[in-house]
DNA sequence: GCGCGACAGATTGTATACATGTTGTGCGCA
DNA sequence: TGCGCACAACATGTATACAATCTGTCGCGC
């Protein structure tokens, strides 16, 4: 079986380095489920490294909430039960603004270039309509915010949110109705306006733009949870029950 | 040299296991210096099992925040340089009430026998002025509080504030005059206080009274780092300046 | 005397072999 | 036929040997 290649350009890092990153952006595209196991010697083969520093990158992703780590029980890609959504939804506002807030107050012009390159990767995405691709640059996006915002207490959370809030967002992505298109766009529109407020130091507006793209995303996911109910009269489009 | 033995009753675990709450505890009680470098061959040896889970440790640790792990350079115990303060004191008091809010709505009553048991270790150690212990303890505390609350998204944040918090914490309890003794014996009353409100599952209560804790915290830290001034007449007792 | 480059020691990173523990299967027995 | 125990196959945990990288020092040349 030849390697699984990394689809970023990453170039030239270390087999370990290549495996970390492939691990973590598979986790997020769900190209490997919530809850599966994590097989050492499979992966170890798969991506050309022994075991040892194999396991030093799942006790790394463990870390970072990508795994679970259980003795003796090797590795599992973090579920995401129904128990745990109540939490995200509680705790993601709050963690966003605040990142928001403080990435407008702390923001230095590099960090702003490299945002709106992310930014510009993602509009791509959105007009190719790749799913993955958009994702996984809405999660750059957001990351590369945490980033400026500099708070190492506050990132560890942020970055647990992002994991499960990208994983959420495949099936937002993945939509192919009229109204589903409108709001990636919307999305989209947002992050530009984000780089706006940031950009130009203003707090108060960055977190406003960023609870507007919250209550948004939250939508969409709530959509998709509790999906459009078959429509009671059946000739009627299915959007309208979807309306409400 | 002989195995440096861990202090708490933790009986007969894994020497990995027995490792890595050691580490986690030594850094804790700043017997490990924030910012020296761990040397593994050195701790290997220490703690007598090979390099290779204790560098599965040392990246376990690097995950939850106690050490900073760089390419080819090891790893340090995180530092705590003053640009963190900064977000230190920002961030604790949001994450700090956010968890005692989840904690009253969520606790259960397991859990409100631990919490109590641990206090009753606080006040233990309180009662006989050891410094380290009283830091560890109250460390446990908050963190069963965070345990409590059962959100995985709040917690990775909850557990960074707490090891510097512990770490800022261990001058805190170090302190001998009569003004930090009243404190701690407040601090103590307050977790009373925040046990009966999470039993009670009165979350604004409970949020109340950690917000004051907080104060309290913060108050003694600033005081640290900023020192009562010499008085600008030696003949004046130190107390005075020190109360502006 | 100062700076630069090469070497040596030390430290980290990786691979492989082996030990330990877990899990599924099949046989025997009630 | 159903339950339980033993064993085998497999996966994880650990140790040791080796390779690669970094760091400090010495010596050479400018």
């Amino acid at each position: 079986m030849p390697h699984h290649s990394a689809s970023q350009s990453a170039a030239s890092s270390s087999p370990k380095q290549t495996c970390l990153d492939d691990l973590r952006q598979r986790i997020l595209a769900m190209d490997i489920a919530p809850g599966a196991d994590l097989d050492e010697t499979a992966l170890s083969a798969h991506y050309g490294v022994s075991r040892t520093p194999l396991r030093e990158v799942l006790q790394r992703l463990g870390g970072e909430g990508y795994v679970t780590l259980s003795e003796n029980r090797g590795a599992k890609v973090a579920s995401m039960d129904l128990a745990q959504m109540r939490s995200f939804f509680q705790t993601a506002p709050m963690v966003y603004a605040s990142t928001a807030r403080l990435a407008a107050e702390n923001r230095s012009p590099g960090q702003i270039a490299i945002l709106k390159e992310v930014q510009s990767s993602f509009a791509t995405a959105v007009a190719s309509t790749d799913a993955a691709e958009m994702a996984l640059h809405n999660h750059r996006f957001h990351a590369e915010i945490g980033e400026m915002a500099g708070n190492a207490y506050l990132s560890p959370s942020l970055r647990r949110l992002l994991i499960d809030h990208t994983r959420l967002g495949q099936m937002f992505y993945r939509a192919e109705d009229e109204t589903d298109r409108t709001a990636i766009a919307t999305a989209s529109a947002q992050h530009d306006q984000m780089i706006d407020a940031i950009e130009g130091q203003d707090p108060a507006r960055a977190v406003t733009i960023t609870l507007a793209h919250w209550d948004l995303s939250r939508d969409r996911i709530e959509r998709f949870v509790r999906p459009a109910p078959l429509p009671l009269d059946p000739t009627e489009p299915q959007e309208a029950a979807n309306a409400l």
